[in-house]
DNA sequence: GCGAGTTAGTTCGATAGCGAATTATCTGGT
DNA sequence: ACCAGATAATTCGCTATCGAACTAACTCGC
């Protein structure tokens, strides 16, 4: 029972894969120095919504386990790129927000993303992406239903 | 909560990133003890084609770099599940084969991961992997050609 | 043939991520 | 009021991956 012929979700899974590290290297290479993929995607989702969030709903939003959070905030918090206070209403929480150096690190890294980003935007319609992205939403939230 | 700032190609990657993530989690926690995602990639890979393959072309295949396929090579040949040979027409190149307990781990493998698989065919129709498939590959080929 | 450049593979150090276990804090039932 | 269970964050050990640098082997132009 080799898998002679691959069904379309098997080549559609390792395809993502494929992407998701490529797309990655893309945007390590592209960050200034200092700020890794990972930091950045922190970054870019406090800037999004400026309340500060619990370390819990940041790994929550971005699909990731609570150790690589608490990993990807020490480094954070270790460059000045966001506070973290404890949270005044829960002992067992704490609240991530930016810093001004935060801030202008995710306008930095936005700027220096921004003309690989353009290349891709080139080389692709926008409306491709539109075309998949509702499907991919529902298996991303299907998958971290199911675990 | 809302990303509605956030144009199709970014909330694109963001996406695929997750998916791949949880993917990947959901994979290595069905794979039997001892049988990495990585390693069952290349056996799958080497079940497909039986013919052996040079490292090279197996990272090349799964796009991954020269040490990581090194890496899981080396943890394959030490369980015994592929055989590394040195190519008699050219000595700096190696042919990698599935031994037998390769092939039956590959199959095993197929088998522990076919359950969970079918959980996603039964929430998901084929066709829409199929409809999103060759966008995906388009753009996985172009990532992989414009580093 | 022979030396410069190319190609295949490895080694090394660093990093992001996971799961399991730990600690600290909150909450609810009695 | 209290203890049992749930929840937030951390620590620890492990693996997969990358980039850079290294070695060995091939190829080609002269």
């Amino acid at each position: 029972m080799p898998p002679s012929r691959e069904r379309a979700d098997i080549a559609f899974f390792a395809c993502v894969s494929a992407i998701e590290r490529l797309a990655a290297q893309r945007l390590e290479r592209a960050l200034p120095a200092g700020l890794s993929g990972a930091g950045f995607a922190v970054l870019n989702r406090l800037a999004i919504s400026p309340d500060p969030a619990s370390p819990l709903a940041l790994a929550a939003a971005l699909k990731l386990s609570k150790p690589a959070m608490t990993h990807t905030l020490q480094r954070l918090e270790g460059q000045g790129l966001v506070a973290v206070t404890a949270d005044p209403d829960d002992g067992r929480r704490k609240r991530v927000a930016l810093t001004p150096a935060g801030a202008a690190a995710q306008r930095a890294g936005a700027a220096a993303v921004r003309p690989r980003l353009d290349e891709v935007r080139a080389a692709f319609n926008p409306s491709e992406f539109e075309a998949v992205l509702p499907f991919l939403e529902r298996l991303g939230a299907w998958l971290a239903a199911h675990p």
